[in-house]
DNA sequence: TAGATTGTTAATCGATTAACAATC
DNA sequence: TAGATTGTTAATCGATTAACAATC
């Protein structure tokens, strides 16, 4: 399947999210283009283009079929694929993140926590010890990390990164307020709070 | 000056997150539109028309004042404006909000935290206390806050958002893995964290 | 069958990029 | 002056929307 482009993945997302909500109030066996449209303000046709893509087929007269549909999102979005993470950095964020009980649903499973504090080294968070930054390539390199979740403060985020780069990581999810170099293959996902802001304060000002 | 996009304001912080570093580095007093687009990967057209939206103007054959972009960015933004803003949640994520220190830079403010359970009421979280929720709207409507920080649980989000938005506050910055509902006036800016992760999910999968 | 919905091609719209005269 | 850069108009590109025959 040809890779999908980042605004396509967020509808999909939305779609997903309308239809479990859906189904978990009322027995919903299909649903039509128009349906999904009208909830989410989406014309009835990108729904069905965006459907397509996924390779998720309807039926005239009727509609698509829900379960279909999320399985089809599923599999594109990589929930039921499962895979295993490692965060670096935890602090007050890191430690939110280790305590969000949400990740399953979409395949994370956080499965080791590093820092680079000797007095955090060893602390239990969760049903995680703090491993110290030594073990970090050999653990990626031992359990195949795919993923690293990086909480760390910005001014060390960018050595932390060439580490996990040079470990053989392919993403990186980034919260920490700085842009991350990173060779091609590996995709960094920015979280920074600051574009939400931007948007926010834009808004308060006029 | 008209509204501008969400695309165009976050070209604007991302300018402005570049000049920042440049300029803490080296004084740099003058910088022209293909500098900054070289290190952007943007097209210099479009960094002179962004920039032209806002009312920076350059100048030929030098190109643009560093501190006049960086102002007229601020301005835009409402970095330099300064709000007040509440935040609703004392959780795992509300706490790492209220800790963390560079919201100042972008001129927002946390003046109370409010939370739903017993234990958390009277508990103290960095300077504030932690207040009930029966404070909520009187201190809103005495104080003229305009934004509220959602860090509750999913499901008393939107009852949340009903009482916030009754309350007179006209921009919701929402954590909470739900879509709100809001009347037009008010701005909701979601941060789902599954956001981030289908974007990861696909790339691994794939 | 009749009618609602899909799948897909064509038309529209907006955003990005190219071109170039005006400017310092 | 000569040359680099801006500001702006025109051209391109991609994404969204409209139209409609095919399908169930």
């Amino acid at each position: 399947m040809a890779r999908l482009r980042r605004l396509v993945l967020h509808r999909l997302l939305s779609y997903y999210r309308l239809l479990s909500e859906w189904t978990s109030q009322k027995t919903v066996k299909t649903v039509t283009s128009s349906q999904i449209g009208e909830a989410l303000d989406i014309d009835p046709t990108q729904v069905r283009k965006d459907l397509a893509a996924i390779g998720a087929t309807g039926m005239g007269r009727v509609g698509f079929e829900v379960c279909e549909v999320c399985r089809a999102i599923r599999i594109v979005l990589g929930f039921d694929h499962g895979y295993e993470s490692v965060l670096i950095g935890t602090g007050h964020l890191g430690g939110a993140l280790l305590a969000y009980p949400g990740f399953a649903k979409y395949g994370l499973q956080i499965v080791a926590a590093f820092d680079s504090d000797q007095r955090k080294i060893g602390r239990r968070i969760g049903e995680l010890t703090v491993k110290p930054m030594s073990d970090l390539k050999p653990f990626i390199r031992r359990r195949k990390i795919r993923l690293a979740i990086l909480t760390t403060p910005a001014e060390v985020s960018q050595k932390v990164t060439d580490r996990l780069v040079s470990a053989g990581v392919s993403a990186i999810w980034n919260f920490a307020p700085t842009s991350l170099a990173a060779p091609p293959g590996v995709l960094v996902r920015n979280e920074h709070i600051a574009r939400g802001l931007s948007e926010i304060g834009h808004h308060l000002h006029s």
